[in-house]
Parts: C-alpha cells; structure tokens; sequence
DNA sequence: GCACTCACTGCTGTATACAGATCTGCATAT
DNA sequence: ATATGCAGATCTGTATACAGCAGTGAGTGC
C-alpha cells in the first residue's frame, strides 16, 4: 500500500467522527481507541492531531482529544459559507468550464439515476455532494475544491439527519436546472436556482438543529446512515 | 502556561514555513528541528501532522515532511478565493454591523496611522491583514473568518514580496473609501472598491510569481521582513 | 567511461516506558 | 446532608529505543 499509516487511521477516525459513532463532546479514551484500531498511540495521536487542525476535534491541552461539539451558530455559519463557495464556483464554473465539461457532468447526472427511491440516505447524501462538488471542480480552482470538500465533511451528519427527514426530493431537479443553465451559459439562473436550492437546505437544517442537536445524537448513525428513502406517495 | 506545547512547536514551525526560513522543497530533518525547538520528535510530529493538515506542508509516507511548494497556480488560486471570501464577508458586514461596529474599525484604521513609511514589510502586512480581517469578523460569520486567516497564512511571504516591490501605497486610501461605503450601507461600492483593490494585488503577484518564485528564495526572509519601506520620492 | 550493485549511513515509523497530571470515590468533618 | 480533602487509579505527555526503509557513495564489471 502506497498510503501511509497516519492517514489511514485519519481516514477512518473521521469516518468515525463526521458519522458520529464517537459521540460529539465526548472525550476519547486514546488507549482505547488504538487498541481498537490495532495500532498504538503515537501514530493515532498524529492522526487526531490532524483533525485537530480540521477543527474536526478539540483538543486540551492536559486533558486530550474531544469529539467536536457542532452548536447551532456554527452549523449556520458553515451553511452560509459553503453557500458563499458554491455560487462563487458556479459563476467560476460558467465563464471557465468546456462545453465537454459541463456535458459530461450533465451524463454523469443523468448516470446516477433521476431519482434517488431506494438509496440509502448516505448514498443519496454522497451524490449530492458529488454534483456540487463537480460544479465546484469545473471552476478550476484546486484550493476551493479542498475547502467544499472540508465544509461538506463538516456538515454531512447534518445533512444525514435533515435528509432523512424526507426533503431531498426534489434536488435532482434543481440540479439539472443548474446544469442546464451553465451549458446556456447563464450565471445569473445558475446562481440564482442555486442559491434557492441551498438556502431552502438551510431552512431545513435550521429547524433540525433547534429541534435540539443533542436529541439527535441519539440515534445511532446505523440508523440514519442505512435508512433506505420510501418511495414518494403522492 | 495555560497553552499546550504541541500549540507552541505548531506555532513556531508555522512561523518558519510562513516566512520560510524553512525552504519549500525541502524535506526537514526531524531530529535537527527537534534539537532546534529543544523538545524530542513526538510532539514535534504531532505538530507537523497539523500542518499537514492545513496544506502547509506536505507529507510523504517513508520519507519525511516537506515544506510545502507553492506553485504558480496555487497562489493564483488562493488569491482567488480569498477574492470570493472577503467581498463576500464584506455584503455580509454591510447587512449586520452596527454602526458602532463599523465607527470602531474605521477609528482603528485611523490610530494605526495613515501611511506605511516607516513600518517594516512585516508591520505593514500585519496591519493590512487586519484592516482585511477586521471586515470579516463584522460578518458575524467565525468560521467565514479563521478561512480566511488560514488563506492569509499560505500567501503571506508572497504577499511579503508583493508589498516589498512597492505597491501599497494606495493601500490605506481604498482601505478607508471601504469602510466609508460600508458605514453609508453601500454594499455595491464597498464591494467594487474592495474587488478592485484585491484584484489589484492579484496582479502585482501574478507578476511576482512569474519572475520565478524560486528566485525569491534566495532572499532570506530577515532581508524581507525587516524590510523598511522608504518614504515616497514623488 | 558508464552503469549497476551492494553495503552503509542516516533517517523515519512505531511501540513502549515512565513521569506527571487529572479524575474518581470514599472517608471525614462541619 | 453537603462540602472538603486525600488516596488510588486512570489517562495523558513526552522521551527514547529499536526496527526497517530510503538515499548515498564507493567499488566493480562491462
């Protein structure tokens, strides 16, 4: 294997994390949590330190790691800028983006099925990341993908819970309005059906979080996760 | 001391690579380093992997930590999205500031003095940055703003050169038609100075970066730094 | 003269040991 | 009953040891 140790124990320690098998505020038992991954405190501690650094855990200093509380101004900020990224890369997108570009993502789009009955909402959630992180990618900033990429980790259990609370369905058209817009190449709708797609997020997510985050935490991610969205019925 | 000593080894080796007394490129001897910052290499590592963490500095399993390359592109990318973040924040601040906000940022530019002259390039930069950040945290947005401090952070040497060439002396001016339209609630011009003046900067370093950023090195970050800028001759 | 091999040196990767700090629970006093 | 202090246990913080890998240079064969 061409990765090193350090980054797979970050790659699953944030799994842990952004799926919130390690409950937020908790603090974690470094012996414990080695002994489960199999390897030993050091390169873990590395590894923690990194999504320290990521503002995925605390840190205190004579204390240790803490899983990272999200409060609800913090969860409205991170909306709001991801916001502020995605219009930004859109526009980015519109005036640099190849026609062959924007075609093959508009295949891709249709690829990946129109509808998103059946999935799992973790599925349902990963492709609506992967299309806005598509657009993102076709502004041609590197350095703006990185940081969508660390928003959206940020927010996904979020998104999980305000996904699984059904209002998902009609991203998927809202999404090939986006799409059809950029081939027109009109930033203006673009941005415009964007903006409506994502703040309508926000609402929802608003309202989940002052349902109470901690209620939430609850339920165990298996739940969430791998809860499979039931048809329409209307 | 209340802070933990991985936060200070992170903060001291930050400030080697952000001035980069440690060369990009180059792979860092973790012993030496350690033997330098008088603490053994675990903590040293811990902190390295932060920094890893936040791109400035690279890590190759089975070989080493290495300070981080900045090619072209990348800096044009981050002053691109440095570009989107503060004309963002700066709509943001006209819609949320109080006017004490604002009267208080506009007095702060006023006390830290209107001309550069006589400041080093370090001070200078330093109290830009600030003005820079100062409109951002009016955005009431926390995490809109540590972003912002950490695109600061990967383009601070190259915007050491940029200003020690000489281009901010119309600084202060634009700085001070920004915080007057802000104060008037008049997000459109406040936007249009501030995209103007940043894109301003975007230029000047473009061209910075295309005499070779490999030239600049030879520089020692002391000649720069410390650099003080002359009065204006015209 | 050039390239390839092999041993060597030095560095990284990780485990582990130990010191010091923090937390917990019980006993005691008010 | 509540607060306080002490002791034991637990966990973190850091140094260090050692194994293994990568880079280097000399020496040899072609």
């Amino acid at each position: 294997m061409a990765e090193g140790r350090v980054e797979d124990i970050y790659d699953r320690v944030k799994q842990m994390a952004v799926t919130y098998r390690l409950r937020p505020g908790d603090r974690l038992n470094e012996v414990a949590l080695s002994r489960e991954l199999g390897v030993s405190r050091t390169p873990l501690r590395e590894a923690l330190n990194r999504l320290v650094a990521e503002k995925m855990f605390d840190f205190q200093p004579g204390t240790g790691f803490f899983c990272r509380q999200l409060d609800a101004q913090t969860v409205f900020d991170l909306y709001e800028l991801r916001d502020i990224t995605e219009i930004a890369a859109a526009r980015l997108a519109c005036a640099r983006a190849t026609d062959a570009q924007l075609a093959a993502l508009k295949d891709e789009l249709y690829a990946t099925g129109i509808t998103v009955d059946g999935l799992t909402v973790a599925e349902a959630c990963a492709r609506d990341e992967a299309f806005h992180i598509g657009i993102a990618r076709l502004s041609g900033n590197a350095v703006l993908v990185a940081q969508l990429e660390r928003i959206n980790e940020r927010i996904r259990y979020v998104r999980w819970v305000s996904l699984s609370m059904g209002q998902i369905r009609k991203s998927k058209d809202e999404h090939i309005r986006v799409i059809e817009a950029l081939i027109a190449r009109d930033a203006d709708t673009a941005v415009a059906v964007l903006g409506d797609h994502i703040s309508k997020r926000m609402d929802e997510v608003i309202d989940v979080v002052r349902q109470g985050i901690s209620t939430i935490y609850m339920n165990t991610i298996d739940d969430l996760s791998e809860m499979v969205l039931l048809e329409e019925n209307a």
